[in-house]
DNA sequence: ACTTCTTACGTCATTCGTAAACATC
DNA sequence: GATGTTTACGAATGACGTAAGAAGT
């Protein structure tokens, strides 16, 4: 089958006919033209060109070639093109999704900074829940997912940190916890923890040991939920409590949870995630966008 | 854009998910389709496919590519075979050479039958030495050969046998082989063996020991001969035998030279012979003819 | 432990440009 | 003789296989 150069030499020299011309719009010399359309020419049985010095036209098997090959090799193009485009480019639309109302404000600015940069990309927000976000990434119903650290898939990738936050407990107002000025890690042991994805980062658990605290107390978890709407109600309901961060007591101050922050918990770090396979020139942008936008802030920790 | 092999490598391995197989359809190396494949992941900016050790499948990115490149690119493939198959299809001219004269009236049977079906195809018959066929093959004097097989070279297909003979020994009259009824391979060591192109099928002889019969007896090889004529006058003159077909003793019969069946030999064959790379529509329609021709007589052993 | 994909490296084929020859007007 | 195509040849890119390595089942 054809090479490359060959195919090209012989669509342009059809449609320049005309060596020197091909030669130059192919950024080669006319004497390499001439030996590839050789080279075409003894592949396939007979001259595809008739030619002087003076003129070059195509034969009628020629013709034949080019209209045959001219649109499918079109079209071969135009599919890699997309392809590059879709993997590398950045235009079209960029699905972002973000857990709760944490990095909001954050977020709005990562895609003001994106949407000056690249006018060409639309950027979709949505908002998905803790439950099934990994889902909606996996599914492609989003391309990048802003969520709280660490998911440990396999197949996601992590990017840098866009926002650290102190860890604080969500109690009860009429938990015991809610009248402590702060609480410690140790303190989980004392009630039910509420089981949410990405609630419980997994080096605070003992690898061996996953339900006992870093000095060996055993831990319980209760009820599990999807949403942090769920969770709230429950710890409302005093079935438990639950590891939030900071920005839960801007965005869910309510009057009968109490936030009360750990004094020895690591904090808890928000930044975007993605499929490995799907990073892409729009998700790169858009993480370096945020990045960015982060960074003029003064750094994820501000 | 890609390369020829960078495509096929891709669309192979799209459709056997797996980098083995694939590379056993290319005739490359694995390593060789892991490296052009991650040269294409590089280029679009995202992996193409997702793969363990175990399994390889499609990322969404790559199954669009696929979807986009394998229509083209068989249209590609389509309309250059297309030219091709006008190009050296079966109109113009094929020039057919033959050995000697034993193939003579099949060949002859051969072309009327093809000059029937295709009478827009002109065939001319050449006759050609043993010594020089496959060169005349190679420098493109003739694309059909009709010859005895077989001729062991990577770039030659054989057809499928047109003549099939009982081997006879060309010995001197005046040799002690020449009041025998039979010979036997073994007798092979008992005297120089003339050499020349396609006389001893690589089969008669140990792979490990080419100079043994099957026996173990040694062989000896006599003064190397271009052609027929001048085997035979090498026979003569007692240099040395030769074996043959049956055919010899029609087409070559000397009151000089006696032919000694074997009774154990395996019988030689006659057929097609052709550069793989030129395996034309012309050269398929006649070797298509002149096996049409043979079944007509009832086979090749008829 | 085995299969399968990846990385490293030396070798070789093929494409490339330069330069001169050739053909046509 | 001017323009344009073909041939010849040395240089360099890069595709290839081998063999060792890594990863997953």
């Amino acid at each position: 089958m054809l090479e490359r150069h060959e195919i090209e030499a012989f669509l342009t020299l059809a449609e320049e006919l005309h060596f020197g011309h091909t030669a130059e719009r192919l950024h080669v010399t006319t004497a390499r033209v001439s030996q590839t359309i050789k080279k075409l020419e003894r592949l396939v049985g007979v001259p595809l060109f008739e030619r002087t010095s003076r003129r070059v036209t195509l034969t009628p098997i020629g013709r034949k070639l080019h209209e045959d090959l001219q649109p499918a090799y079109a079209q071969v193009v135009a599919g890699v093109e997309s392809a590059i485009n879709a993997g590398r480019g950045i235009s079209g639309m960029l699905r972002v999704g973000f857990v709760g109302a944490a990095a909001g404000q954050l977020l709005l600015e990562a895609v003001g900074l994106f949407g000056g940069r690249h006018p060409e990309c639309r950027v979709l927000l949505r908002e998905v829940q803790t439950g099934e976000s990994v889902q909606r990434l996996r599914a492609g119903e989003i391309e990048l997912l802003i969520a709280c650290f660490p998911i440990d898939e396999p197949d996601i990738t992590m990017g840098s940190a866009l926002l650290v936050e102190p860890r604080m407990l969500a109690v009860s107002s009429r938990h015991p916890f809610a009248r402590r000025t702060s609480v410690s890690v140790e303190d989980l042991a004392r009630d039910k923890i509420l089981r949410a994805p990405c609630s419980i980062p997994e080096h605070w658990r003992d690898p061996e040991a996953p339900s006992l605290t870093p000095e060996g107390r055993p831990v319980t978890y209760g009820q599990a939920a999807e949403t942090f709407q769920e969770v709230l109600m429950l710890v409302s309901a005093g079935q438990g409590v639950f590891p939030v961060g900071e920005q839960a007591n801007r965005y869910y101050a309510r009057p009968d949870i109490a936030y009360v922050p750990f004094r020895d918990a690591p904090p808890l770090e928000w930044g975007p995630l993605w499929l490995t396979t799907s990073a892409t020139g729009r998700v790169r942008a858009f993480t370096q966008a945020a990045h960015d936008a982060v960074q003029a802030r003064g750094g994820p920790q501000a």
